[in-house]
DNA sequence: CGTCGATGATAAGTATTTGTTTCATCTTAT
DNA sequence: ATAAGATGAAACAAATACTTATCATCGACG
């Protein structure tokens, strides 16, 4: 489970983000003041750092600064940092700072989880970036975002390769369409509509799949999909 | 047995709902304020808050915001809302209140009962989540959904999945066919209908059994059907 | 702004599962 | 052995869920 620490003074938020945290497999960690989160890194060694702008003793900007600077001591540690205003953006990824990715503040959760995920996986460290193997003639190549089927490149929507990877990460795994829906938007989404159904129908038609005889995504009816894994 | 906490100033609702959630082996409390509603989570200790937004004293979300900020008293209570209109639901699931689903009213009660599912497993803390042994060469995957006669995958409806499930779970007890009934779809079933014996003879069909020389449904004469457990 | 591609919603058509009926077969009690 | 009730399983019917074409919407991009 990834380990997550979050410098920051506002304890309610923390709270919350580490609930929040917590449904997607992260735990989460809070200091108050950088002092004590500087402490803790060394301790906790998580696998990333939130770390707010507005914070007492010495704003988020230093704090970067110093990690950056003691590499040694903190290594590469990837960080994302929540600002308050959009306006100071661009000196806090660029070359200046260091951190890995912002987020202005207002956040919309999911769109944190978002940023984690991307970070984790440009750190070459998330779950989701190890190899996927190849299934079934389905290669995917990950740090090129490019699947081939059968030696042929593939042109897949975003929506289409986010379910190819999920799927092809839990081979023989019945998911359900609320799990889906979850695991590529991030929150719990509405139910009404037939989303999944069709996403998957897209997909199914680029892998030149059918429903009835599939090669790559079962239908298991009134439950949800499945993606066939090596068959023994 | 699970115990689900109510908060909604409407009786009728109160009422219908704990009658159906009963049926689901849910034991249902109402409380008609806010107030009364905290104190009742700290007596019983519910595995589950249905929290209706619509209340006297305060709103819905006031209540949501307070259970989540004070977490040491009420621990990571699962919260499901219930919101009169679908347009706010955004905010409700996400960070900001901290809920873990919502359901717009009206609502079927069997969506409802999902949802509650949902929430009970996500939270971990599903008895449908245990474990289940392999038994006499079926091998059952409950997170993959998949079960496994003799190292074969088999296809199972969900019925029929279900009925494997209960009775793997209690093997060598003896079901009758209301009990089945039951457990499998949750209401009063009729009693001249034979359905279970159908799916009983489904169930036996794909798992190559037989009814004379049943290697793991056994008919009980007058009685109903048993699973056979390990034999010495 | 207007276009384009991606994604979401809708609905008609189709497929699958599940319930019911029926009848052959089986069990048990006379 | 026979009758009455119980069960098994095939065939049919009803309920339910899925597929996909089509249209609407949204956001990115020029």
């Amino acid at each position: 489970m990834k380990q997550i620490l979050i410098i920051d003074d506002d304890e309610n938020l923390g709270d919350l983000l580490t609930q929040y945290l917590a449904r997607y497999e992260m735990q989460a960690h809070v200091a108050l003041a950088p002092s004590k989160g500087l402490e803790m890194i060394k301790k906790l060694k998580p696998d990333l750092l939130i770390l707010d702008v507005m914070l007492p003793e010495k704003d988020g900007f230093e704090v970067c600064r110093e990690i950056r600077a003691k590499s040694s001591i903190y290594g590469q540690l990837p960080i994302l940092m929540l600002t308050a205003h959009a306006e100071v953006t661009d000196r806090i990824v660029g070359l200046e700072l260091g951190a890995d990715d912002y987020l202005p503040k207002p956040f919309e959760p999911r769109e944190l989880v978002a940023r984690i995920h991307n970070i984790l996986r440009r750190s070459g460290d998330d779950a989701s970036m190890r190899d996927i193997k190849p299934i079934n003639g389905i290669d995917v190549d990950l740090s090129r975002r490019e699947v081939k089927l059968d030696q042929v490149v593939l042109d897949l929507t975003t929506m289409e390769y986010e379910l190819l990877i999920l799927f092809m990460q839990y081979p023989n795994k019945t998911f359900t369409r609320d799990e889906l829906m979850n695991r590529l938007r991030g929150i719990d989404a509405e139910l009404f509509s037939r989303a999944v159904d069709t996403l998957v129908s897209r997909l199914r038609h680029k892998l030149g799949d059918t429903s009835k005889t599939p090669r790559f995504i079962k239908t298991v009816w009134g439950r949800g999909y499945t993606f066939i894994g090596e068959q023994r």
